[in-house]
DNA sequence: AAGCAATAG
DNA sequence: GGTTCTATTGCTT
């Protein structure tokens, strides 16, 4: 049975076109058949807007960064207006146009992180692309839905207009994965008020080039058999993602312009341009080939904020703009909750001649007590002494003897420390006791941070037996974990959805507050789990009046994927101080982990597993999907390689969460 | 670890 | 193309 997943990751190393050796054949035949979904939300920064303020729906709108509109909604297209149109000439089209300005990314952020959080509550899978995109491997869900559901139809189009109702028995698993990318949309239209477009498919390439054919907020599968027609219809080599505009530039000097052209060309002359691998990379993206997996994102690797404008040339400008980035970056830093271990100052010249500008940049360590000062909510100290650091960056970059002029500054913080407080032991069993302390807000946490005892939001696991042979680990080396212990009482309609009175902490004050709704349902029902049951199930449940337990039980069990639903959904994403996890005794069920992916190595008790917070279970996620490549796959040269590179991937911290393997073992 | 290029939305 | 405001990955030193 686990053998399954060996046999899939075999599949990566098929190589590309040419003669495909038999045994490759006969591997991706025999191989179950992935099924992966992009998600692209609709003009996503006018949605958001839009749900702040309804009554902007009815109005072209315009988002607006400096003098761009950087997107629109429906209605001001209609009137001609389009992405990264200038301000004037949107205007021209559209008078009427009503623009927003959009350079604060705040509520845009938030938003972007609750759709992938609600993706990741019912799999663990996925992967963001920029703020309004999601790719999800679903291969899991889909094959538990196989073993109990006939043969459906199609939900949404498919690519071509082939005649779905055949094909369907064909490609079952692509039939049951476009039912499941209808609900996870509607999902998210219920929960979140946004719509968007999904795309079904076997990889990540094809999944995002199909997602785009009906537009707005539909839906399309693409069959294999589509494959080459999908490719065909590409108007130019730039539409694959992976080729951007440097790639196109060289291939186009070896006379490779069209996707086809790519296909032909020989692979030992694209190898001498542009190395073996990536060789191979593009002639199978031009074939529909994908072998990349589904990485889970997790929180962000790095926080940045910048500001464009048309000059800055005095030292007095800088000292202010750095201040306003610093302040607006730290505080979002704080809420993060992590520290952040290095800074990056990145400015952008004026030049006249050229027009050519990149960026240049410089970064320094930051000092382990100031990071400090960040998350223990230190704010005013933090940036009075992270600014004398910026600006020493800056005059590595500027003489400020000579004239100077800048367009752009950036300020970045990276390499992101989960935070291991001073004091405060606890076990790895206090994720096993329900914590009796209140909710907190995000700001609540915030103040919270100093105090480093448990009963709040936070535990503190200490590894006590760092006998690691692969790696030399401080004396005492922790990781902190923190939750909020309540469950989220979340029921609100989608009516109810217009948030636009909410401020900056929107995302707390949303999931926290109750609906009137919620007293209308059974007391031993969870509006949570409820709200995302299908409509059918939803009117059942309520018109039933004895013995709701069973039917919901019932119910549940016919969509196991819901089971995620009785776990914290939101904030896992928000770094430590708002990740969440609660309600352990009561979340007996096998719940998200165990029903939407099997990942899960055989010596790990799969209960204890899913009882786990969301973020330790995606940290000892990412550990084992590493160490899979190193089991198999003994042909490539590469993959040690890889191994070492990929080994980043869970925030630095993959030898910690490795060692905690043991306290899972089931005794 | 630092700096930059490329890619993406 | 770049324009905006991000964010990630990989190459090179």
């Amino acid at each position: 049975m686990e053998s399954e997943v060996e046999e899939d990751e075999a599949a990566w190393d098929t190589p590309c076109p040419s003669p495909v050796p038999f045994s490759s054949l006969e591997l991706t035949s025999s191989a179950p058949h992935k099924v992966i979904l992009h998600f692209d939300m609709d003009c996503f920064y006018a949605q958001v807007e839009m749900i702040r303020n309804p009554a902007l729906r009815t109005v072209p709108l315009g988002i607006q960064q400096k003098y761009i509109i950087v997107t629109c909604n429906y209605v001001a297209r209609e009137q001609g207006v389009t992405k990264l149109m200038s301000v004037t000439e949107a205007k021209e089209k559209c008078p009427e146009l009503v623009l927003v300005k959009g350079e604060d990314l705040t509520h845009y952020r938030e938003m972007s992180y609750k759709v992938t959080e609600l993706l990741v509550s019912f799999c663990l899978l996925v992967e963001r692309l920029g703020f309004d995109e999601n790719f999800m491997d679903i291969t899991k869900i889909v094959e538990g839905r196989l073993q109990q559901t006939k043969t459906c139809s199609f939900k949404g189009h498919v690519y071509n207009n082939s005649f779905s109702e055949d094909k369907a028995r064909t490609y079952p698993w692509l039939a049951v994965g476009s039912h499941v990318a209808a609900e996870l949309r509607e999902a998210i239209h219920c929960r979140l008020g946004l719509t968007g477009c999904a795309g079904i498919a076997t990889n990540k390439l094809l999944a995002k080039l199909v997602s785009g054919t009906f537009k707005p907020n539909q839906q399309t599968t693409l069959l294999p058999e589509d494959v080459s027609n999908i490719m065909g219809s590409l108007s130019s080599i730039r539409k694959v993602p992976g080729i951007g505009h440097q790639t196109a530039k060289r291939l186009q000097a070896l006379g490779v312009s069209s996707i086809k052209d790519l296909e032909l060309f020989p692979l030992d002359s694209l190898a001498r341009e542009f190395g073996q691998p990536s060789a191979r990379r593009l002639k199978n993206l031009a074939i529909g080939t994908d072998d990349s997996t589904v990485t889970p994102t997790g929180p962000p690797q790095s926080l940045s904020d910048e500001d464009s404008f048309k000059k800055i040339s005095s030292t007095k400008n800088i000292v202010e703009k750095i201040h306003e980035l610093l302040t607006s970056l730290i505080e979002r830093m704080h809420i993060d909750g992590r520290s952040p271990q290095t800074l990056r100052l990145t400015i952008r010249r004026y030049s006249a001649t050229n027009k050519w500008f990149s960026r240049e940049s410089r970064q320094s360590p930051i000092p382990n007590h100031i990071g400090q000062k960040i998350v223990t909510g230190h704010i005013d100290d933090a940036i009075i002494q992270l600014k004398p650091l910026a600006m020493k960056l800056f005059h590595k970059m500027v003489d400020t003897n000579k004239a100077f002029h800048l367009t752009l500054i950036n300020v970045c913080f990276s390499n992101l420390q989960t935070k291991a407080s001073a004091s405060g032991k606890s076990s790895l069993m206090s994720f096993f006791k329900q914590s009796p302390s209140p909710r907190k807000t995000n700001t609540n946490i915030a103040h919270d941070q100093g105090d480093s005892n448990s009963s709040g939001g936070r535990c503190n696991v200490y590894k006590s037996n760092p006998h690691n042979s692969t790696t030399q680990q401080t004396p005492k080396e922790k990781v902190t974990l923190n939750f909020q212990p309540a469950k989220c009482g979340l029921t609100r309609t989608a009516d109810s959805l217009t948030v636009h009175s909410l401020g900056p902490n929107a995302v707390s004050e949303w999931r926290e507050s109750s609906s009137p709704e919620k007293s209308q349902l059974p007391p031993n029902v969870d509006g949570e789990v409820f709200r995302c049951l299908p409509q059918e199930i939803q009117n059942e449940l309520m018109s039933s009046n004895t013995s709701t337990d069973s039917i919901y039980k019932n119910k549940i069990d016919t969509f196991p994927e819901m089971h995620s639903l009785k776990r914290p959904t939101t904030e896992h994403f928000r770094g430590p101080s708002a990740s969440i996890s609660g309600d352990f005794e009561k979340n007996t069920s096998l719940s998200l982990a165990g029903s939407s992916d099997a990942k899960i190595p055989g010596n790990i008790d799969p209960t204890v597993f899913a009882q786990l917070p969301p973020e330790l279970q995606k940290e000892l996620m990412a550990d084992w999907r590493q160490e899979k490549p190193i089991l198999k796959a003994p042909s490539s040269k590469k993959i040690t390689k890889n191994v070492t590179t990929k080994e980043k991937r869970p925030t630095g911290k993959g030898s910690q969460s490795n060692n905690l393997l043991k306290y899972f073992k089931p005794n």
